[in-house]
RNA sequence: GGAGGCGUCGCCUAGUCCGGUCUAUGGCGCCCGCCUGCUAAGCGGGUUUGGGGCUACAACCCCAUCGAGGGUUCAAAUCCCUCCGCCUCCGCCA
């Protein structure tokens, strides 16, 4: 058993997963699954499937094999016959044909068996990760301080009357334009973005990410390598008659950078900071977050994304999550960390952190950024390999937000809000805003 | 969008017309060893990836792999079809 988090807590895991788990443990240590199985309360003979499945698929590469030797063989001394023997050759190997065609079309068959049987194991939820669903997170650490409104002597506006305030968010004409979930960012809230791009950006490259611009439209490979046309497939945008997606997160973009690659050990980590914008169908959401730009259908974001070892993964990402603190820090906000739960960890991620910011308004903490170990999975999708002294073997990525941009917007403009309407610019941001110390109202 | 060209085991490359001796050539790089005051050169060997067998997860043996997938054939890097990618020229555009 790999080194993994410190910490203790049983797990539960979701109940369909599209990447897949290492072959090998399965195989080896069969009772390690059915165990994992069964804490998340699922049925272990997927397991006793898989491993009938993978027999069955190596007598199938047996008997090919032999058939095939035999047929090579055999066409060697046709190629060197003469006459009559030759003919007599032929009859031979022409019967041999049709066998190994046959066994071929046999293992081809039982391996797809298998590959089936063996995706419908999900990975392994970390031990540490907290045991539940949704609501069974657990609250590592708050850091900072609510504002107290009350305190101050002022009602604060949303981020709504704020934004229409500053000149900053335009939902009327996203609306007209666009539907329903649209926004423009004008002037200020222009701006904005940018500065928070730059301001994210620039720590990234700081401590080793390389600036990436990712395209956020991808082919069917990249959507599945990462999942995402599993059961997450009805908040995916796909483009009519084009067989292509919109990516929800550049995630999927970085994740299928380097796939069919094979990577030096010396290159790792690899370190990307991606910017893109994100789409999201948010189907299954209608009503919730209508508000707003809390959850709309375009956006953009810096995404970290890194491939590393699996010895390594556990502690790279506890750094994803610092790095992810230190840009809130700088945003000054007031955020907790939270523990996600087994069974809301979605896809491939073993573990998952989430920082959420409060909210004044809302008088609640709310998801700005998350942080994933998917391990192995995704890079065996994906066949991604890096290439050690003792041989190749998959990677693991993970992935983190360092900055949704809309969302961010969210919280800063609510939390620094001043009595007038106008907003504080947080120091690290102000180099990036021509030195504003203060977002002031407009006329409109 | 139109017309041509190309894709070979890290990089470059031979082979493709006329299917079998291709168990894929040669060079570069890299690794190991030899030689050697040191270095360089030289010499010998090794160097795709995946899977299976056997096992000490060594050595060894076997199968697949010449962009991908089909087809023809006893036999495909080689012939046919489809797709993908890259390059050149033209058109169009940011």
């Amino acid at each position: 058993m790999p080194a993994g988090y410190l910490g203790g807590g049983a797990c539960v895991a979701p109940d369909s997963l599209a990447d897949m788990i290492d072959p090998r443990i399965l195989r080896d240590d069969p009772d390690r699954v059915r165990a994992a199985q069964a804490k998340r309360g699922l049925s272990t003979e997927v397991v006793d499937r898989a491993l009938s499945a993978d027999a069955a698929r190596r007598a199938a590469i047996a008997s090919f094999e032999a058939k095939r030797a035999e047929q090579k063989q055999l066409g060697k001394q046709v190629a060197r016959a003469q006459g009559e023997e030759k003919q007599e050759l032929l009859a031979r190997t022409k019967a041999l044909a049709a066998e190994v065609k046959q066994a071929e079309a046999a293992q081809a068959e039982a391996e797809a068996a298998w590959q089936a049987a063996i995706m419908d194991i999900p990975n392994l939820a970390a031990d540490e990760a907290p045991a539940g669903g949704e609501d069974d997170f657990v609250v590592l650490e708050r850091v900072g301080t609510p504002r107290d409104f009350a305190a101050e002597g002022f009602e604060p506006r949303d981020h709504v009357e704020l934004g229409r305030i500053l000149g900053a968010i335009d939902l009327d004409r996203g609306a007209k334009v666009s539907g329903s979930r649209f926004y423009f960012l004008t002037g200020v809230g222009a701006e904005l973005e940018l500065a928070l791009v730059n301001l994210a950006m620039e720590q990234a490259r700081e401590v080793g990410f390389t600036p990436v611009i990712a395209p956020s439209m991808v082919k069917p490979r990249a959507m599945e390598g990462t999942g995402f046309l599993g059961q997450a497939a009805d908040d995916v945008y796909r483009i009519e008659g084009q067989d292509m997606y919109l990516v929800g997160t550049s995630e999927v973009p970085m994740a299928a950078y380097h796939s069919d690659e094979i990577l030096d050990a010396a290159s790792l980590p690899r370190r990307y900071a991606a910017f893109s914008p994100c789409f999201r169908k948010e189907a299954g959401s209608h009503g919730k977050d209508t508000k707003g730009i809390i959850r709309v259908h375009w956006f953009d974001k810096v995404e970290m994304f890194v491939y590393t070892t699996l010895e390594e993964s556990y502690a790279e990402h506890q750094r994803l999550l610092e790095w992810e603190k230190q840009f809130l820090d700088k945003l000054e906000l007031a955020y907790q960390v939270i523990d996600v739960a087994a069974g809301d960890l979605g896809l491939s991620a073993i573990r998952k952190f989430d920082c959420e910011a409060w909210i004044p308004t809302q008088g609640k903490y709310r998801e700005l950024t998350s942080t994933s170990n998917c391990t192995e999975f995704q890079s065996r999708r994906l066949d991604i390999r890096g290439r050690f002294e003792d041989g190749t073997r998959p990677v693991a990525t993970l992935n983190g937000t360092l900055c949704a941009i809309t969302r961010t917007i969210v919280a800063l403009l609510e939390t620094h809000q001043q009595a007038d309407g106008s907003v504080r610019v947080p120091k690290a941001l102000q180099p990036w805003l021509g030195g504003r110390e203060v977002l002031e109202p407009v006329a409109s």
